[in-house]
DNA sequence: ATATAGTGTGTACTAGATACACATTGAACA
DNA sequence: TGTTCAATGTGTATCTAGTACACACTATAT
């Protein structure tokens, strides 16, 4: 089969362009429909889902390689990437067989087991706008789609427990700065904020409260248009005012006198 | 030299049984004197200093290495130890002529460069007991000691980098969960305990405020000794109650409602 | 004995977070 | 057409954590 042929030759490239030992991978969070989502991608020939990743170039930042990956399975440029932590324990691919996996692609064993020595890989974590993705497969997959955090199933590779601590982190930089810019439409309104936070934390909030704390952040902008359509009251429009949002990501609160 | 032929053979041990491409550095901190000091190595033959680090064997955790790079600067065991940053800039040597620097080791210039592509590393940092600490110069480096955090001088590579990005996370990790049961000795005094907070902080605090927010979170058992020999009135000794050190360790506070 | 400087302790005040209720609107339905 | 319903808009009382602040005690130094 060609396609034998074709990965031997990617993985002769990538031996000879990337850094080795060294991997990329991305918990790319999207919100839609009141749920927050992750992309993942379906091995070829397989049932088996994964975090898209990627790898190093030799003469390219890290930052860079993974706003790479992302603009391949996204179609996004400018994006929120932030790594979150690196991940390294020999048995980090414990949870499967991985050269049975590999067999799966085609790929000869001995070959196989080139790949799957252990790697470092650096885990990133990625706040993008739902509708504007487009999802793409790479060469080792033939299926790109969201899934609901909730119901994402066993993962490849140590995954789940990146998507685990990918999402412990988001929650955490919650309590500290303001997000929202990178998983809302321009215009928002009140009501989808709070829902994009309580998905996020797991938890419900006060209406009023919500709203009062929010505008004391003093980051959002209250249209004068309404959303139309709704079956309701129609809820006013607002979107951030991205210069005090910058200003609020980099004045983090801490713990003071 | 015979040094040269021992550097050239280490240099080959270390292709053979490290991971390439990645390495470990770390920031390590220690209280002393009312400082916040950090253990520094000085490469051999210069006045060159940069941080303690390591590389990873290919069957090894990498959070064991980084804790055997610690050992071996240390002679500690057990001891508070967290990745809290990966660099990956191709530029991250950019600061000086490393080239140049590895010649003053008598490496001739084609060795050299082999050390110095570009690596990823993993930046942990350390809360480690300034008194039981026995400085170890590694094979690169006759000397080993700490400085004061505001007296570090310009370091080799993006260590200086490193440092600032570890303090803040200190600073940051402050403010959501407690600090001190590995800085300080087992017992201590209530104004030992805010000398370390507002030195990390970099802030003076209020006296009473701040021991009633340190009683506050339950983690502090008072003794019934009092240190003496001081020249003022003998303040209370205080021990950190583990258990609930460690469970105020898990439960991070977070934004809630 | 006296001075000095650091320690032990308590109370009033402030601001941010929380709990909570009623009026308004727009579509859906009778 | 008007009645219903569910969601939105808005304000106030309360609680709690954080802040500002003062006086008494004690061990050494003189």
């Amino acid at each position: 089969m060609e396609c034998k042929n074709e990965l031997q030759q990617l993985l002769a490239d990538f031996k000879a362009n990337h850094m080795p030992s060294v991997s990329i991978d991305c918990v790319i969070f999207g919100f839609h429909d009141g749920q927050l989502k992750v992309l993942l991608l379906r091995w070829k020939n397989t049932d088996d889902w994964c975090l898209p990743g990627g790898r190093i170039h030799k003469q390219e930042n890290m930052d860079a390689a993974a706003h790479r990956s992302l603009r391949e399975r996204t179609g996004l440029h400018e994006i929120f990437l932030q790594q979150f932590h690196t991940f390294g324990d020999v048995n980090r691919y414990r949870h499967y067989s991985q050269i049975e996996t590999l067999a799966k692609l085609g790929l000869p064993e001995d070959v196989a087991k080139q790949v799957v020595s252990r790697d470092i890989s650096v885990g990133y974590y990625a706040l993008v706008e739902f509708a504007n993705v487009v999802p793409t497969p790479d060469i080792f997959t033939d299926e790109c789609r969201w899934w609901d955090i909730q119901q994402i199933p066993a993962l490849l590779f140590d995954h789940n427990e990146m998507v685990s601590l990918a999402l412990k982190t988001l929650r955490r930089q919650l309590s500290y700065q303001p997000i929202g810019y990178n998983l809302l439409p321009e215009k928002f309104t009140m009501p989808d904020l709070q829902q994009l936070y309580e998905t996020i934390l797991g938890q419900t909030m006060d209406r009023r409260n919500f709203q009062k704390r929010m505008l004391g952040y003093g980051i959002l902008k209250r249209l004068d248009e309404r959303k139309i359509g709704g079956a309701h009251k129609s809820p006013y429009l607002y979107r951030f005012d991205k210069e005090k949002y910058e200003k609020a990501l980099e004045t983090e609160s801490l713990f003071t006198t």
